[in-house]
DNA sequence: TGGAATGTTCGGCT
DNA sequence: AAGCCGAACATTCC
């Protein structure tokens, strides 16, 4: 569910009802929704709300609440307690709600923000990307899905970024030449842009923090089209599995 | 009923 | 010794 478009969707929409609230509380209604002991969030202030990769990041006074959303989760401004209600963090005006059906999520407190992964797709420069793909040699289906090289994209975009560029999946990283490189770059700003365009892509359970659906997935290309006409050659899309994870592709478009 | 699902982590193997 | 694979986590849906 929230990869970087989802992310940075439920951050720009909850943003201007958190940042400059103060924290009263936070109830933790699921103990896996907790991933550590928490400090007295009580009266710090949320200076800022942030996106890291996928993860969302309330910046308080004195250290940094992430919330990482798995594979199901969402922050709901005044969201209504359900059965998947994780925790409720309680601002003095409102509150937000972490729900989360798997539980592959987690809440986390940091002392200071995080910092452990690779460069933001959106920050980073045609030409460092180059660069770092040259050093690789894992596929690139398994590169983009590795935070440590890059941060934010899942298994949808991974796919969606791989048709545009018009490269398989199972390409090796540094083998692909110069040309090849700056058209998956290319590739990879395009989908991330348009897909916040979109407010992200709602396959089953994403929600922004207003609770609407995103509409990405109606420009969906490759991913979950498995049989269906490839939008530009109208060849069956393929699935295969490429690091364990289901990888959809047009074999004519994106040749090896 | 079995398998797959937007994700991450860990142990074991090569 | 890095890197890859499979399993595990919890739940729903087809």
């Amino acid at each position: 569910m929230p990869e970087l478009p989802e992310a940075e969707t439920i951050v720009r929409t909850l943003a201007p009802h958190v940042e400059g609230r103060r924290v009263l509380g936070l109830r933790l209604l699921s103990p896996r929704a907790a991933r550590r002991l928490w400090p007295e969030l009580s009266g710090r202030r949320i200076e800022r709300l942030r996106r890291y990769g996928k993860r969302v990041v309330f910046e308080l006074e004195g250290g940094a609440l992430v919330a990482h959303l798995g594979m199901t989760g969402s922050l709901l401004w005044r969201g209504a307690s359900g059965p998947y209600t994780r925790a409720v963090l309680l601002l003095e005006e409102g509150w937000v709600c972490f729900d989360d059906v798997r539980q592959f999520g987690a809440l986390d407190w940091c002392e200071t923000p995080p910092g452990d992964l690779g460069p933001d797709p959106l920050e980073m420069s045609e030409g460092e990307f180059v660069a770092r793909l040259q050093s690789e040699r894992a596929s690139l289906k398994r590169l983009l899905l590795e935070q440590r090289f890059v941060r934010g994209i899942g298994n949808i975009y991974a796919d969606e970024i791989l048709f545009r560029a018009r490269i398989h999946p199972d390409a090796r990283a540094a083998a692909i030449g110069a040309v090849r490189a700056r058209r998956l770059y290319r590739a990879m700003v395009a989908v991330l842009r348009e897909a916040i365009e979109c407010g992200g892509s709602s396959i089953s359970n994403y929600v922004d923090a207003e609770g609407r659906r995103g509409g990405f997935q109606r420009h969906h290309r490759v991913y979950g089209r498995a049989g269906a006409p490839c939008p530009r050659c109208g060849r069956p899309i393929r699935k295969i599995r490429i690091a364990q994870r289901g990888t959809h592709f047009c074999p004519a478009c994106q040749r090896r």
